[in-house]
DNA sequence: TTATTGCATGGCT
DNA sequence: AAGCCATGCAATA
């Protein structure tokens, strides 16, 4: 095969292509075989074409090769590791294989199955950019039709489009990926696998730059278009795999897993597989998956179904076609070995998740027109003010560019041919600047475009590309639309319009999972509807997952809009960024508090499993529970451990023990000769600090450093202050006003800091107040002096031992202030007592109650930071109480 | 003077 | 901290 791929470079047409064909220089018709890295197909005879049709080419040329093994379900023979039968066959998770007719008949049961069929589809996949890969504009409309497949293909393409989102989900959460899909996700893997050994038997071969040095320079053709299409055809090769005919032959081959060498045809395939195959990734196969259906016959049928397939269309994807620099080799490789869907997480690194398209259903319509045309969202861009200005240049994101635009080496680009949505067709011209060493690409002269569709800034150009044409198409959405859109993920499903795109092109923006199988814009009703379901569906659940789209489309426009200056954003949009920007922040401390909810009380959560994650559904809002670590002793007896509230000491319970926050020894009912506080810890703070994560004696929670030597506060503290507030409370009064003085906080946020008064301002509270914030304040500090005095006894208690030490035996003591018992003075002589009243007020040592009165002293003053407990207000003295405390403690 | 072009700057991710 | 890119602006037509 290495040789015939120099061969399909050049083919010629008076030699079969099949290097066993015994009649290689025949004179006679060729025919189309298997596609070819070049995007060519292999040039058959006729014998050898009727074989390969037949699916029984490997049967007939590579009977002697290594590689065959039997299906594992009807024990039929398959070659694997030829690219000829490449497709014929699933890898198993349990091993072995399973020939493509036993696989789609799995496949069709279950979605879960699915995962399995991946392997099996491969071809049909790649199929859609087989098709026109001889020359766009030898391919123009020569197809009609494309579009209409039976209702159950689009029945398969809303599975497909579920599993892109779970394999989007999937992508995100690389640990679930095994549990999710137990059946066919490792058979995925397995097909990653067999590419696994490629990029290094390979290393950095000129394979990888076929399609650079090609397109190296985009101008050299004479078409700016067709060098587009070019340009896209490499990418079509990227699948390497052959046509989707072979899918259904039982002949063949032995798994490349197996290093793809024991078969000449897999050792071969180092060299013939596309070099894009290397680049090749999972995900494409998974939708490959889409059209479990094969056609019946003949390699035309099998191409009408790949143009339904979900399209490759990513940018991801197609990007490292094109990404002449981007230096992802080593990450490619490295997620194939990590044996993940590759492309994908390459298309987040690689195309800015506002750039995703996120095309509708109308807009592709739109943009489809009336022909029975693929549409493959490219990219989009909200114009900046400069965008849309007179000045006709429209930057476009370098990425994308570079990307989905042909190759330039010259400044000086080359024209571009765009249609856009009414048909009409603008050439701009597709340039760079040089820009601090790297480039600036932009497209001159879109005014006219950009006018006839009357857009400003703010608006989003979209670009698409239509196959099998070829063209680049420029859509637009109207910034007014962005509400709309925003609201898409849920409400307009169910308008029962337009769902099916949606559906695919959210997965776009959520996880850049971009081979959506676009749905077919002349499909039937029905079809049409039956993806609707599945993608709503699909949708439905992964916002009850709460599956977090760090970037939704809205957030994704609006940050696009709200970004340089503000020159495109409005007031609007600039708060609703903020609020995404919140929102990640929320994430990040959410998961924090996620481990401190609990059911709520007499309620038993409903566990659902989710992509493979558990989750708990409450009725009823959850509570905060209290902090516990569990631990599994020698015995293998799983425990979990438990701080008293009151006494701080760590008890021992079991496992199923849900505790309320506030949990003292009085409420374990497990351990009856341990509910109480007078009760002596079951281990020493030795022992227990090897079994958990905890400072032992010190803090009852491991992430708020409650150390007063430990003053930087996680990032959490906020909210799991909050937290604990809600959790003591239930509910905050209603009077307080929630204000965003902390700039982490969102708005709304009602802990303790944001429901008081801005510093200096309102009124203080008194000592009496009862309300949620003293509270809070009062028995924080109540617990937090017990904490201290506690300690300080204790320090006492060492320091009189050290002492009476150094009585015994005075060459013993350790250099005047070396020791660290002595750092504080005051307290080596003074040890402060501090007391807390029952209103919560301090009572500090006789000695600093003069110098730093607290500040709670009379008055609450709220503008403290009580999270910060550790640190003294800015308004407390620097000598005050907590310094001292902090001095105590240390 | 105005429009265009190419580059530089600097805010922002 | 690097790189992207929105925009400004000088040079040129």
């Amino acid at each position: 095969m290495a040789s015939s791929s120099s061969a399909a470079a050049s083919p010629a047409p008076k030699i079969c292509f099949n290097s066993h064909c015994k009649e290689q220089k025949s004179e006679g018709p060729r025919r189309k075989g298997w596609r070819l890295r070049s995007g060519e197909f292999a040039d058959l005879c006729d014998r050898c074409s009727c074989a390969y049709e037949k699916g029984s080419f490997c049967e007939t040329f590579h009977s002697d090769s290594a590689g065959w093994r039997n299906c594992e379900t009807c024990r039929k023979r398959v070659h694997c590791g030829c690219i000829v039968s490449a497709s014929a066959y699933v890898l198993l998770d349990a091993g072995g294989i399973e020939c493509f007719a036993c696989a789609r008949k799995s496949v069709v049961m279950t979605p879960n199955q699915m995962w399995s069929s991946p392997l099996v589809m491969p071809p049909q996949l790649s199929e859609r950019k087989d098709f026109p890969v001889k020359s766009w504009k030898q391919m123009t409309g020569p197809f009609p039709g494309q579009w209409r497949q039976a209702p159950h293909i689009w029945n398969t393409s809303s599975i497909q489009s579920d599993l892109h989102q779970r394999l989007s989900y999937e992508f995100d959460r690389p640990n679930s990926t095994e549990r999710m899909i137990s059946g066919g996700r490792t058979s995925i893997t397995a097909q990653e696998k067999k590419f696994e050994d490629l990029p290094e038997k390979i290393g950095s071969s000129s394979l990888n730059h076929v399609a650079r040095d090609r397109f190296a320079n985009g101008n050299s053709g004479p078409d700016p278009v067709s060098a587009f299409s070019t340009f896209q055809r490499e990418e079509g090769n990227a699948d390497g795999l052959q046509d989707p005919g072979h899918l259904v032959r039982d002949n063949d081959p032995m798994s490349m897993r197996k290093g793809g060498i024991s078969d000449p045809c897999s050792t071969g395939s180092v060299d013939s597989l596309p070099s894009s195959t290397l680049k090749e990734d999972p995900s494409s196969l998974l939708i490959g998956l889409a059209a479990p259906f094969p056609p019946p016959n003949g390699a035309k049928d099998l191409s009408r179904v790949s143009t339904t397939q979900p399209q490759r269309q990513m940018a991801p994807q197609s990007s490292k076609q094109f990404y002449p620099h981007n230096g992802i080799d080593g990450e490619l490789q490295a997620q194939m070995r990590n044996g993940r869907p590759r492309v994908d997480a390459r298309a987040r690194m690689q195309l800015l998740p506002r750039y995703w398209p996120r095309i509708t259903d109308q807009e592709l319509q739109q943009i489809s027109g009336d022909s029975n045309s693929v549409i493959t969202p490219l990219f989009e861009k909200m114009l900046s003010a400069s965008d849309a200005g007179r000045i006709g240049r429209l930057v476009l994101p370098k990425k994308c560019a570079e990307a989905y635009f042909p190759t330039i080496s010259q400044p000086e680009g080359l024209p571009l041919k765009v249609q856009d949505a009414t048909g009409k067709e603008w050439v701009f011209q597709f340039r760079f600047w040089p820009n601090n060493n790297s480039r600036m690409y932009v497209l001159e002269g879109v005014t006219p475009c950009i006018q006839s569709m009357q857009l400003q800034a703010g608006d989003t150009v979209t670009f698409s590309r239509i196959d099998p044409e070829g063209k680049l198409v420029m859509g637009f959405r109207k910034a007014s639309n962005v509400s709309t859109e925003q609201d898409t993920q849920s409400a307009k499903a169910g308008n029962g319009f337009s769902t099916s795109t949606e559906g695919n092109n959210k997965n776009l923006a959520g996880d850049s999972n971009a081979n959506l199988p676009l749905r077919p814009l002349k499909g039937s009703a029905e079809s049409r509807n039956s993806i609707n379901t599945a993608d709503q569906a699909t949708w439905s659940k992964f916002d009850k997952s709460g599956f977090i789209q760090k970037d939704g489309p809205a957030a994704r426009s609006l940050q696009g809009a709200s970004k340089r200056k503000g020159s495109t954003l409005g007031p609007k949009s600039k708060r609703l960024r903020i609020e995404n920007e919140d929102s990640m922040e929320l994430k990040i401390t959410w998961e924090e508090a996620q481990e401190l909810l609990r059911p709520p009380p007499n309620h038993v959560p409903t566990t659902v499993v989710i992509e493979g994650h558990e989750i708990e559904e409450y009725e009823e809002a959850p509570v905060l529970g209290k902090r516990t670590y569990f631990t599994t002793n020698q015995a293998g007896d799983n425990y979990q451990w438990a701080q008293c509230e009151d006494c701080s000491k760590w008890r021992k319970l079991p496992v199923d023990a849900l505790l309320p926050f506030r949990w003292t020894c009085s409420d374990n009912k497990w351990d009856p000769e341990r509910s109480s506080c007078s009760s002596a810890q079951e281990l020493s703070p030795e022992q227990l600090a090897d079994l958990i994560p905890i400072k032992t004696g010190a803090s009852k929670r491991s992430k708020v450093k409650v150390e007063a030597d430990n003053i930087e506060v996680s990032d959490g503290l906020d909210t799991l202050a909050n937290l604990a507030i809600l959790g003591e409370r239930e509910a905050l009064p209603t009077s307080s006003q929630p204000t965003t003085k902390h700039p982490r906080h969102r708005p709304g946020c009602t802990c303790i800091v944001c429901i008081q008064p801005p510093s200096g301002k309102g009124p203080k509270h008194k000592q009496t107040c009862t309300c949620n914030v003293c509270l809070t304040v009062k028995r924080r500090f109540r617990t937090l002096m017990l904490r201290r005095e506690k300690r300080q006894s204790e320090r006492e208690a060492e320091t009189a031992r050290k002492q009476q030490q150094l009585i015994q035996s005075p060459e013993m003591l350790p250099p005047l202030g070396n020791d660290p018992s002595s750092a504080t003075p005051s307290i080596k002589t003074s040890p402060q007592k501090v007391v807390v009243n029952d209103d919560g007020v301090v009572e500090e040592g006789s000695e600093h109650r003069k110098t730093s009165p607290s500040p709670l002293k009379t008055q609450i003053d709220l503008n403290i930071q009580p999270e910060r407990e550790e640190e003294p207000s800015p308004k407390s003295d620097a000598g005050g109480m907590m310094r001292l405390l902090r001095d105590a403690a240390s």
